[in-house]
DNA sequence: TTGATATATGTAGTTAACTACATATATTTG
DNA sequence: CAAATATATGTAGTTAACTACATATATCAA
């Protein structure tokens, strides 16, 4: 296998190398999504798969569950909404909170991936399922860097 | 272990996945080169790195090498420039081809990072050193993904 | 019970990559 | 050797996430 410098760089370049690979497979993603002919975008799954299975969410609640900051959320609810995919409804106990759903539309075009979804899970599970699995491997990451920060790991390699 | 609905998508959500961890990765960098009190910031990496090991590229050479598409490296070296690490000069054979080497403050700015790199190296050989090493994880799915598209993949399930 | 603090949402602007298009020069081919 | 094609660079505009800041409401504590 012929080597770039990049790569070569092995665990320097850690970041770069995670985010090549997240852009490939989403691409790719998206054209399988046209390939099945279904309107859907990639970028629209952390919120659309999330409320599919717990149903109705404040923002911040939504956010903090897919990862993403408060306000990039926002702005994928307006798209949403705009599609009317999702609507929302004020918590009658809380009246700060925006409380959001799926629409029937949403629903229904949630129903109709199942059958995308499986296909997806397969292509994926036949690319990871390699010596290292990539999804454990990202698994056993997170937690290691839930028990300490890479920042902090680094300091402490530093004062040795 | 407590899951939210992302991680339990499992294959589903993996794109999001990488993404995330490559973006936690990366601010954790920024304040590690911070820490140091090194002017640096992590989306120079490609760039620099390739440039300090390959001393002399092309604007489209050096994108395939970092695997960036070519108006992104142009407003990266352009960036460089303007911090005075990169200068250009003409191919003469090739008049089309602009070649970009390190100045002397950016080789020795490569060079005082050697120290911040073995540190980032260490702290990246410690988080990724579970029972699915992720950086071979990366390799090899790399390597998968290149024999057959994760699209082909897909319509090949499809066919099922 | 009011003042301080915390939480929820929203807006504006930034960033770091991208695609689409344009132009100049090189190379290949009839 | 001229026309067609390919390659190299560049510009303009887009995208999908972010941070910083603002405001409204809720909760807590003196």
């Amino acid at each position: 296998m012929e080597q770039n410098v990049i790569d070569a760089s092995g665990l320097l370049a850690i970041s770069t190398r995670l985010q090549r690979l997240s852009d490939q497979i989403r691409k790719d993603g998206l054209l399988i999504y046209k390939a099945f002919d279904i309107d859907f975008q990639p970028k629209w799954f952390p919120v659309l798969y999330t409320l599919y299975k717990k149903s109705t969410m404040s923002v911040v609640s939504l956010s903090d569950e897919i990862g993403y900051a408060h306000p990039s959320t926002i702005s994928l609810l307006k798209e949403l909404e705009k599609e009317k995919l999702i609507r929302s409804k004020k918590d009658k106990t809380d009246t700060r909170k925006r409380l959001v759903e799926l629409t029937d539309k949403g629903k229904e075009l949630l129903a109709n991936m199942e059958p995308v979804w499986e296909v997806i899970v397969k292509a994926t599970a036949e690319i990871t399922n390699t010596e290292n699995n990539l999804m454990k491997a990202i698994n056993e990451v997170e937690a290691t860097l839930k028990e300490k920060s890479f920042l902090l790991r680094a300091e402490a390699h530093r004062k040795k």
